[in-house]
DNA sequence: GTTAGCACTCACCGTGCATGAGTGCTAACA
DNA sequence: TGTTAGCACTCATGCACGGTGAGTGCTAAC
């Protein structure tokens, strides 16, 4: 309906002019900055209606209004219009990628930099989950006495290493037959499992080796579940301080650099996020009462097509939603598709 | 003479008041609190003598007085006494660190914890600089194509990897006879030189294996000489807001946060620690104006004697020098005896 | 040399008042 | 019937003012 229409044009220009100026806005100023035509009277009626609907706040009674949750949310579904995340800078994260290939935790950071660099806000980075990745490959290195390293390859070429204190000392040959037994189960798995075979290379080892498989097997298991290989990296956490909203309010800025510096809360955070496209929770949708000013916006990033980790950024729930899912949007591609040519592509 | 021994018990009572309070002290304050048996009134002329003397501080006419830097220098050069960090933590520590042996990471990170713990300050932690270590095994792990990861382990047994991207796709028995080559180079190194045994065995390798050899020291150079693996790990940023001064002011905790975030910042503050005994630098002293509210307190760890990092605290220049220092002092000895159990040891 | 006493300073806090941005309501207008 | 001008009203903000109290420096007496 028309009627409708129109009040929604004015909800539209308080929550952008409230995301500029971060100031309770009045209805003189939406007559002047953006002409809809009308006067500030019946601005003020429909404003009024407005925050019958729950769409506006008042502060107090003689201030301007502020955008609701709720209208944040209209305006992310309703309102929002792709962005153009200019060319270059999609040239520039590009060539910034280029020299990180293969060194994960580099690339991870380096996104997250981008990030806070692109939307000047505090920006998280999960580091890919391997949890569901199939083993290509097990190499063990003896480092000294009861001490191995243990390098594991995924299908997909991820590395992962983590050192082992066995229970004896090994000799080199029983690091090898230990090795060449668990590389051959685990191509058994891959294709047509034989007990038979299994039993058999089982028996060819010495119980001591048997002992070091055991030992073997529960650190790998150790990797692939352990949450430190899907903890949460951020950057630019005092971007924060950019925000009147924050920099004015100690306490605010207090509870948002706590939640921001709890792994615990980040995981949690992340741990929520859809598999497709890009999640925008606003407010209290986040279900953290710590960040309950403000929003998340986040999407996975994928390698060979299987979601892996997440990108995103928090900010006041006053940010630039067109801008920022575009940006998270664009750097999930880029960031998918470079881990594909550098890492993906395993058979 | 005695004359100043009054002096500086009045100071020492001030500093003592203030490091509790955060409040500019009295005269009235020192005479009730602390009994040097002496009038506010002579308290007032004495103190007027330190202020004079650069000692203390006048925040405005009429209030109080606040340590100078240079009182808390006197302090520490003087006043300090040895706290027994209870035995318990000592025991406690030690449990904690009981399991995690070897991984360097995770020592590091729970060493950072415990310092904030028992400190309520914001923690610092170097990795281990393992730049002047010498190499005693080589390993290359082919990952796929013509990426391999190289393994490298110090005479400390300390275990780096990082993975390279050669110019062409390796046979396994390249790759093997490249390892051995470095693997004798290094023993040739360690003992006595041979350019004879050198030079045959170079010889012995293809063209496209002396290229491998090349981009692998090159790698080597990078590992042993990267800033990324001198690196400062933080802990406990937000305790800052425990302090009023800070919790008060949100331009000085901006200013704060921000320094300790700085990486290139923490790496500059630890590259000018001595290597023995505790280091101490009051506000202005540790050259950073971005932390001049503030104080640090830092000492060297060791593998087989030799300092290879730092740990610290950062915090308002009011903070416990007594209990910091002691608790620095013990946890510094607890990580380089935990690290020579551990890992070091090497012959 | 020490101390009591006193005048003085000044941050801090509460109060009162003017200002102005913004509202809601009413009545007139198209 | 929707729109608008006008007006009374609200309330945060900023500022001036005065009282309070913690603390000082100085002086004079002990």
């Amino acid at each position: 309906m028309k009627d409708n229409d129109r009040k929604f044009d004015i909800l539209y220009s308080i929550i952008r002019d409230y995301i500029k100026t971060a100031e309770p806005v009045g209805s003189r100023t939406i007559e002047k900055k953006y002409n809809i035509g009308i006067s500030s009277a019946t601005i003020r009626n429909e404003m009024a209606d407005l925050e019958e609907m729950g769409y506006l706040v008042q502060p107090y009674t003689s201030a301007g209004r502020i955008p609701s949750d709720k209208a944040y949310r209209l305006y992310v579904d309703r309102f929002m219009k792709k962005v153009d995340v200019d060319s270059y800078i999609k040239e520039d994260v590009r060539n910034l990628y280029r020299q990180y290939f293969g060194e994960l935790e580099e690339v991870m950071n380096k996104t997250a930099q981008i990030l806070t660099k692109l939307t000047n806000l505090t920006s998280l980075v999960s580091t890919p989950n391997i949890s569901g990745l199939n083993i290509k490959d097990i190499h063990l290195i003896h480092i000294e006495d009861e001490r191995v390293l243990l390098v594991v390859i995924t299908e997909q070429r991820i590395v992962k290493s983590a050192e082992i204190r066995l229970s004896g000392i090994p000799t080199d040959e029983m690091l090898e037959h230990v090795a060449n037994f668990l590389n051959l189960s685990i191509k058994d798995m891959m294709t047509e499992f034989r007990a038979s075979d299994f039993a058999s290379r089982v028996d060819a080892l010495t119980p001591g080796e048997q002992k070091i498989v055991g030992e073997v097997v529960n650190t790998i298991k150790l990797i692939f579940n352990s949450e430190e290989d899907n903890r949460v990296i951020s950057n630019g956490v005092t971007e924060i301080f950019r925000y009147p909203e924050f920099r004015n309010d100690m306490d605010r800025t207090k509870r948002f650099l706590e939640a921001i510096h709890r792994k615990d809360l980040l995981s949690y955070l992340f741990s929520t996020v859809q598999d497709d496209s890009v999640s925008v929770r606003i407010g209290e949708e986040n279900g953290m009462e710590e960040l309950s000013n403000c929003s998340v916006i986040s999407a996975t990033y994928k390698i060979n097509g299987r979601p892996v980790g997440t990108i995103g950024v928090v900010g006041p729930t006053r940010m630039d939603y067109d801008y920022c899912v575009s940006v998270i949007e664009t750097l999930t591609n880029e960031l998918t598709n470079h881990l594909d040519e550098t890492i993906g592509g395993g058979k």
